[in-house]
DNA sequence: GGTACTCACCTTAGCTGC
DNA sequence: GACCGCAGCTAAGGTGAG
């Protein structure tokens, strides 16, 4: 179809965590309100527009926003919540069209082209769209519409309400940039709110004088490769013409799989940052089962007390999805960092996704690499240990037909196979599935006050509270 | 001075095999 | 055997988005 023929929605919603917040807390309607990690490390994620005319807006440091905004509401956030009001969302746009591309928990593009001989025009589709979402979830929505995917997401920042110093001023809640006037609506604009224009690209372009799109138009193809390089010179270029042909893509798959965490307070030793690489490894290692693949290339991130940060990866020769082989190949990497100075982060993803093969055998890989599981739903805390046939059967049969696990259950024996490991992980993966991610967890990784399992989006905003003391 | 987390994509450099 | 060009892969870092 050419592209003057598609019609796109890019559905945005307005302050989103903030208005899933606002719908259990009405009393805080029409107040400054931000949601985020409140520590001394932490960030806003999003902020009420009441506070945003404060200054206060997402990725800003919790403690700037304090100080802008000292009567603001902080909330912890809840992300399981709001990904499961985005589901509801989601739900809705699949009643418009089965085209709809999820680009985070607050947005999606959706393409209604199909859908315009029976419902109508694009702004007709998009005004009763939002309409529906606010009738049925009591959240508002920016939409735009356009020809492709660029032009809709401009148009729903457009359309967005503003927050000055003087109040909020009300958006246009749908606009519309019909065929033929994408010029006209596009150069004006600062070359800043062309997709892939960052603070670096945007210090190259203020060197050639570019400051709207208009005039990055006009500079022509040849003078933007040679300053910008050939791929992203070409990919503006296009894009200052409004020209984007990506369709929306329904069944986007992911291609890295990663937990980073930053702590409280710096790890100074191996040992202490041994333990967050296992706690790491094995939130990485449960989302690689579930999602039922493995990964070849280990990246270890690490961010020191001055914010230089290096990253070390290696790839193996098979595919694996087992904590144990995870900390197995990137315990190495992280022992030829030096970390006296302080290390204020720690990450580690999985990419260069393929099938497990287990003909892999690491033989008595696990016990030192990996130091166990304990298991929490019930008593609280335990101390760490391997894993024993008998212990795995009493642990799976315990997630299968009881409600609770005790201390004494927990798993404890030498060293296994990679193949062993494997099966205690899947084991491991059932109790979660039963009593909750908290349930269970490297025991290398545990604490006195008990665990803390890495889960998507559990520390998403920064840490929040002092690390507990250790064991 | 303060800067989270997750993911995608790009560039550059080095290595290996042909 | 040395050299060249090329492709493919890997490692590391950077940039950007949401």
């Amino acid at each position: 179809m050419k592209e003057s023929q598609r019609t796109i929605l890019h559905v945005d919603m307005d302050a989103f965590y903030v208005s899933v917040e606002l719908r259990r807390r009405p009393d805080l309607v029409g107040q400054p309100v931000v949601v985020g990690g409140s520590g001394p490390r932490g960030v806003i994620a999003a902020a009420s527009y009441e506070a945003r005319r404060y200054g206060v807006r997402s990725a800003l440091p919790s403690v700037t926003a304090r100080r802008l905004c000292p009567n603001a509401v902080f909330l912890p956030g809840d992300h399981a919540l709001y990904a499961s009001v985005s589901a509801d969302v989601h739900r809705i746009f699949e009643t418009v069209t089965p085209y709809v591309e999820p680009l985070s928990l607050d947005e999606a593009f959706l393409d209604v082209s199909g859908a315009l001989r029976a419902n109508g025009s694009g702004e007709r589709m998009a005004k009763a769209l939002r309409q529906r979402i606010y009738d049925e979830l009591q959240l508002w929505c920016s939409i735009g519409v356009a020809p492709n995917k660029f032009l809709a997401k401009l148009a729903s920042v457009a359309a967005k309400p503003r927050a000055t110093p003087d109040g909020v001023r009300p958006g246009r809640c749908v606009l519309v940039v019909a065929p033929g006037e994408e010029l006209a609506f596009l150069h004006p604009l600062p070359v800043a709110a062309l997709w892939g224009v960052g603070p670096a690209t945007l210090t190259k372009l203020e060197r050639l004088g570019i400051k709207t799109v208009g005039e990055l138009a006009h500079i022509g193809e040849p003078a933007l490769t040679a300053s910008l390089g050939e791929g992203q010179g070409r990919h503006l270029f296009a894009l200052s013409w409004g020209r984007d042909q990506r369709p929306v893509e329904v069944d986007r798959a992911a291609k890295s799989i990663g937990h980073e965490e930053t702590f409280a307070t710096d790890r100074h030793t191996h040992e202490e940052l041994r333990r967050e690489l296992v706690r790491l490894a094995d939130g990485v290692a449960s989302r690689l089962r579930a999602h039922g693949t493995g990964a070849r290339t280990m990246t270890l991130k690490v961010r020191f007390v001055g914010f230089e940060t290096i990253t070390r990866s290696v790839t193996a020769g098979g595919a694996i999805d087992t904590a144990a082989e995870i900390v197995q190949v990137t315990e190495p990497l992280l022992l030829a960092v030096d970390p006296g100075p302080g290390v204020r982060l720690l990450g580690v993803s999985a990419s260069n996704f393929a099938e497990v093969s287990r003909q892999l055998a690491f033989d008595d890989l696990a016990g030192g690499a990996f130091g166990a599981f304990g298991a929490t739903a019930g008593a609280g805390v335990t101390a760490p240990g391997a894993i024993s046939n008998t212990a795995r059967n009493t642990a799976r049969s315990t997630a299968r037909n009881t409600a609770r696990i005790t201390a004494s259950q927990v798993i404890s024996s030498s060293a296994a196979t990679i193949t062993e490991w494997r099966l205690a992980e899947t084991t491991v993966d059932d109790i979660r599935k039963r009593f909750g991610s908290d349930a269970i967890g490297p025991g290398s990784s545990m604490s006195r006050t008990g665990l803390r399992v890495v889960r998507r989006g559990a520390q998403q905003w920064g840490p929040d509270h002092p690390d507990p003391p250790t064991a």
